[in-house]
DNA sequence: CGACATTTTGACCTAATTCAAGCATCGTGG
DNA sequence: CCACGATGCTTGAATTAGGTCAAAATGTCG
């Protein structure tokens, strides 16, 4: 447990003391390892054989159609687990989004270590919930609940059922970071970029976003956009 | 079985957990519980005290929004898990499909149990890839290619990319019992019910499969049902 | 048999895609 | 520092897959 937990001071926004480590050590247990943007950690239908848990950065996994269709199927944040397998083979491809920090642990480790799986199971029972949300936005919301609903994710606090009160403190502005391209967000909504594109432009002509860059969203009223992701 | 069944049915989605089957013993173990078609096992929104083994049957989970949208999120056979949660309530709906045998764990038992969890993370594991698969299914996939893939999932040896040969051993003819109504599986494909019928009736125009009876379907060319599942 | 529920079919409509330009934005090298 | 491609983003017009609404048909069961 004690490599796959966050050491307290690591916790804090990407601070990495001095330690030039690529790799802490060989220790039997987890290893680091950092990867940069648009790193393929590992593609579909490679061998599973390790695990890993993401301490810092993000983290897409996608699957793709013969024809070129593609899906994310998920977005993962400091503390989400990916990897894991119920085959020989990895189901998705893991491709960074930001700079990343990982920890990697071997498959038969995991199989070997109760705390390790005690781990996993925890994780995977979260991240599952985030599965389910996305399946209700790909198979149930219009395209404008779909990009709202993905804005506010990127809400701390995001009106998550208890959004409540329309007018309250919710309601402040809020800035965001996308780190994803049109093409990227389009592919994990189910939508085209173009579709994306005119949502967005949607957004900005109503008054509840504004582009302060391509990447970065200023959100002027927080409670009007959850009020357009479907769940209210 | 028999008792207490009529209390989760109460109707109002999600509202109330109106379950009372705690009481049946207090066996430190798995206890198994048994109910009938059309039974809600909990609720979205109930609190998340019990992880469940299906042994035999079927179950769906799914997500409502307000406005009485639903989005079947998972479908589970024997030796799958569900119940398992994040925080302290169910994100999905439990409901029976067909009868059912399950294996019941208090929350607290599986946190206490190396044994348990291990289980757990190998179930989720697998399970996982399957929501990933519904995800590309939901977000890029066609009518005809959602309907055509749902019914590859209930034929054994389903050619999974290894489908290769197209007049092999694998196109004889197969039939299959779908357990679920029109709309149950419109609202798994993320479709209307009138969608589904149409795609079914084009199918049986194409003497790819044939009704047998509402929820019986004979298939007639399983490869060629198989080539319109968009994996090749 | 007859009443109800589910499924199918038809006609029409709309949200989102497709195709095709135009525009920003950004990094590079002169 | 600015011109220049290159890349990614936005916008418009036309198309279409799937949705909606409204019967009709079929199946189910007392």
């Amino acid at each position: 447990m004690a490599y796959l937990e966050r050491t307290s001071e690591t916790m804090g926004h990407g601070v990495v003391a001095a330690r030039s480590v690529r790799e802490i050590a060989d220790t039997p247990q987890a290893r680091t390892q950092r990867h940069g943007q648009h790193h393929v950690v590992f593609y579909e239908g490679d061998a599973a054989e390790r695990i890993y848990e993401l301490q810092d950065g993000i983290v897409m996994l996608y699957k793709l159609l013969p024809d070129g269709r593609r899906q994310v199927v998920e977005i993962l944040t400091r503390g989400m687990i990916f990897g894991t397998a119920g085959g020989p083979r990895y189901d998705v491809s893991a491709e960074t989004l930001t700079p990343v920090r990982l920890a990697v642990h071997e498959r038969r480790e995991v199989d070997a270590s109760a705390v390790l799986q005690s781990h996993v199971a925890k994780c995977l029972m979260a991240q599952m919930e985030g599965l389910h949300e996305h399946a209700m936005l790909l198979g149930r919301k219009s395209a404008m609940e779909r990009v709202a609903s993905y804005f506010m994710r990127m809400v701390p606090n995001r009106g998550g059922e208890g959004c409540a009160g329309p007018v309250s403190e919710a309601c402040d502005p809020h800035d965001l970071v996308l780190n994803m391209t049109r093409q990227e967000i389009a592919d994990y909504l189910g939508l085209t970029i173009e579709t994306v594109s005119r949502v967005i432009s949607e957004l900005k002509r109503r008054g509840v976003i504004r582009l302060e860059r391509q990447d970065r969203i200023h959100v002027t009223r927080v409670c009007g956009l959850c009020q357009l992701t479907g769940i209210h």
